[in-house]
DNA sequence: CTGAATCCATCGGGATACTG
DNA sequence: CAGTATCCCGATGGATTCAG
């Protein structure tokens, strides 16, 4: 794999698009099932509904995210991810394992600079 | 692997250390071979001196990215990965791949949706 | 319940000039 | 060569309020 190459590449727009402070979070925690809007918002935590749909609607932009409304009363709206999004999961799942595994050598490394 | 519990941990810090601008990019670059100041300065294209040398910093004291002098005149300066610095560039590699073969799926749903 | 709109603080990041 | 020091601007993102 070319890695020079693919550094001016279309991985910097990824890595961009994600490194948000809730894209990846949110992919994430759709990739374990489907989430309804105050779902999400009580899920994760100091998200303001601000960015809860900004993020949503960024991610549902790059063809991610699937919205889905039921027009009920009161109206209910499903968040899930599209094939694209589950395809993406694969690799961050690779990060997120590399991350769990490593946390404790970036926190001394961390301490050691301080 | 325990998706939902993954979310809240260490993988939303990764995320945003090398979510910047520049941080990526320097590491996969660094992959392929260590590099001097002056080297990285005119092989990235569009990077000021001030933050190649914030973000060099930053991945330094994430023990990502090692910094050695060499007390020459005029000085000499090179930078290379760390072992752990090593090890995050399989993740990223995937990640990489992800994005090469999916780049017009996104271009693809950005321009549905513009 | 699912948002939209507005206001405002902080921060990332570029341009430029200067230094050991 | 390898940085540091300032200045400055736009984007990011939180709090709050309003609405269908």
């Amino acid at each position: 794999m070319p890695l020079a190459e693919l550094a001016a590449c279309p991985v910097g727009d990824v890595f961009r698009r994600l490194g948000d402070k809730w894209s990846m979070l949110l992919v994430i925690l759709l990739g374990t099932r489907p989430h309804r809007y105050n779902d999400l918002h009580r899920s994760i935590e100091g998200i303001s509904q601000r960015m809860l749909t900004r993020t949503l609607r960024a991610l549902e932009a790059d063809g991610l995210v699937r919205r889905t409304v039921f027009p009920t009363v009161p109206p209910s709206v499903e968040y899930s991810l599209t094939p694209l999004g589950r395809s993406l999961l694969a690799p961050l799942s690779a990060l997120a394992d590399w991350a769990v595994e490593h946390e404790q050598d970036i926190a001394a490394a961390r301490t050691a600079t301080a």
